[in-house]
DNA sequence: CGCGTTCGTTATAAGTTGTAACTACCGCCG
DNA sequence: CGGCGGTAGTTACAACTTATAACGAACGCG
């Protein structure tokens, strides 16, 4: 790998100022959401003027897209440490919550309203089939005892491109997708605001999704 | 009930006006999301210059808050209309879904992205819990011939504020909440776009996620 | 040590939301 | 039917925003 921090000192300064360009640029969001992100409000927070930071970043988009790709390797790098601590579904599913409630509008850069015309850029998609990659894993790893057969199963069976060269079977493919929707249902849910005040306790309806998914 | 459309001529064109706001609104939120949304520019497709706007709206907010309380009711008319017409729990699903994608983003004004000190008006509560009630009834009304005990169940008997006075056993509670996590959950995520390039169908994954819902 | 790249600055353009002040018209009430 | 009040719409302006352009200064490499 080539070290970052070893090259000429303008560049070692330079990724140091973006690094804390995008600290700002987090507190900014987890106060008041991505969209009242302001360059010009970090810029006089960091002591400079405006216009200083497109040096930095070509426009507010490219600053949002890289904490976004930020987002997603965040996700993907615990999902990965937990998958090579040998973690199981279940813990694969705790991970996910911990992960969501650390930071909510993290998630929601990830998996929240998109804006219409955006297209994400290569390397996220690269970073989500490393995320099914180990979410496959699992579902593989360890099949359920009694798993019904699904109508849904031999749809996947023939489109499984997304799985890449996984040889994950069809069931492990249907249980991977339902993994997500289902725990990304109630997170999103959860971290919207959507349940408070109903009274229950979103952990307790968590914990019986993933019983669904683990099968206890 | 009070029909506002035989008041005084300056509240019939008030009321009109406002609404031809609201339609701009939505085609511009259609075409790039909420936050794209601009007075200005809404002012200007109606032929008038900026600042008229805020004789109908007090401001971006309100006339926001105004286009989501308009999308809760949406969504709760189709609820109650098809509960009326003898919708059982599938047929709801498939109401909600199509629902959702008739609009995707006023699905997203909804249910998507919040505002971190965004807090809902009365309004919406109130049509949420309206919502919830048809769900509660379709939930109650069928029975699952093989529902098994959850260990969720005992904690949703004790805290079932949400469900008001509705004499719902504690399973149905617990199916009307899976119903709306696991459904909301495939629903954001397709009209987020992560499904696409994937290869399956959404439609089918829906339709897996509506059986196990409904027991076929 | 000099020279070029880069950084940060100010000035400026073109937007945005929202307020203030003024005008003109509409319609109600005597 | 006429006057008067309230409402609608206008322009002007303040305070923002993103983003570009042009300039000066400093840093560091050869």
């Amino acid at each position: 790998m080539i070290d970052p921090d070893t090259r000429t000192p303008r560049e070692r300064y330079r990724t140091q100022v973006r690094e804390e360009i995008k600290q700002h640029a987090w507190t900014q969001i987890a106060a008041a959401g991505a969209s009242a992100l302001s360059v010009n409000a970090i810029a006089k927070q960091m002591g400079m003027s405006g216009p200083a930071l497109y040096r930095y970043f070509a426009n507010r988009d490219e600053l949002i897209t890289e904490l976004v790709k930020d987002a997603y390797r965040s996700l993907a790098d615990t999902f990965r440490t937990r998958a090579e601590a040998g973690a199981d579904l279940g813990d694969l599913a705790h991970a996910l919550r911990g992960w969501a409630l650390e930071d909510p509008q993290r998630y929601f850069l990830v998996y929240g309203t998109p804006v219409p015309g955006y297209q994400a850029p290569e390397d996220t998609t690269r970073i989500t089939s490393e995320i099914m990659a180990v979410l496959l894993d699992a579902c593989a790893a360890e099949q359920l005892p009694d798993t019904p057969p699904s109508p849904l199963d031999p749809h996947l069976a023939e489109h499984r491109a997304w799985a890449g060269p996984h040889p994950a079977p069809p069931s492990a493919l249907r249980r991977a997708l339902t993994f997500w929707t289902r725990l990304h249902g109630e997170l999103s849910l959860e971290l919207a605001g959507h349940f408070t005040g109903m009274g229950f306790d979103p952990a307790h309806l968590y914990a019986a999704e993933t019983e669904a998914l683990t099968g206890r």
